[in-house]
DNA sequence: ACGTAAATGCATCAATGTTTCAAATACAGA
DNA sequence: TCTGTATTTGAAACATTGATGCATTTACGT
């Protein structure tokens, strides 16, 4: 009866974090979701168990270590989404797109979409790139 | 000895909103300024006096009119800065690229650059785009 | 199976922002 | 210029998000 070696085990010892029931509860919850997820929205799917600091916690490390990304969101409340295969502790290859229904208020990341360069004023020197579109999604488009 | 006819009076009443002291304030700072602001930073430039409260309903008021625009600092804080003369209650034409210095925190719009547009996925129908960069700016090069 | 470093759970604190309501004030109209 | 009224302000109370300190528990390398 011993827990069968899924998936997040493995990516959880990939990036070097402990396998607790926390940990895996949210990385199966964010990888199965297909649009981002605050706190808060984490905490009411998971139930009422979950304790909120752990939680902050958790996300935390995650985002460090590079299981999830924080999306852009320009909202006060931050929304967390699973991060590209091959991101690490050390770089995040999340450079793509993201996409907020104004209808259902959920944020999409557009994986096929790669975020376009812009040329800037001299002695600016861009590292990284974040491009947030608004608009209506594909679940909300009227008939 | 009455008040100068100034800019910000003006702008004011173009947008509808009452001539007082602390909009008018923040208007100022804000116009001066090179880079955006927090309520934070706002409450700490305009001294001792003013109050946190009013302050809020100001930035609110503000970007709801078409004065000023929130920018998307990924972080938990928002950040303000003036909007482009044409913008109104209705409607705001701030298609600029914003870039936060990751050595000053400073946010810049860089009023020069306008925001690509990219291709969506079928049924994504795009309203705003916010486009951030973070990076090294102009002041913060090395020699 | 053990020892230890890491993670958890709980209390406490801090920052940001909203709501409610009485008092003050800006401004349109007389 | 005076006046009435709708708007704005200031204060207290409240809500939410998140961080920190610390004792206890747990995961995992040996
Ligand atoms: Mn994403
Ligand atoms: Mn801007
Ligand atoms: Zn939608
Ligand atoms: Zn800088």
């Amino acid at each position: 009866m011993s827990t069968a070696p899924d998936r997040y085990v493995q990516l959880l010892a990939q990036h070097s974090l402990r396998n607790t029931a926390m940990r895996r509860a949210v990385l199966e919850l964010l990888s199965r979701t297909p649009f981002a997820l605050s706190s808060h929205d984490i905490e009411q799917e998971l139930g009422p168990g979950v304790d909120r600091i752990t939680l902050y916690r958790t996300l935390k490390s995650f985002e460090e270590k590079g299981l999830i990304h924080r999306v852009p969101e320009n909202s006060d409340v931050s929304k967390y989404a699973a991060c590209s295969i091959e991101c690490s502790q050390h770089a995040h290859f999340d450079n793509h797109v993201h996409f907020k229904c104004t209808n259902c208020q959920h944020v999409y990341c557009l994986n096929q979409v790669s975020i376009p360069v812009v040329t800037l004023p001299a002695k600016f020197e861009a590292i990284t790139r974040d491009y947030l579109l608004a608009g209506v999604c594909r679940e909300c488009q009227p008939a």
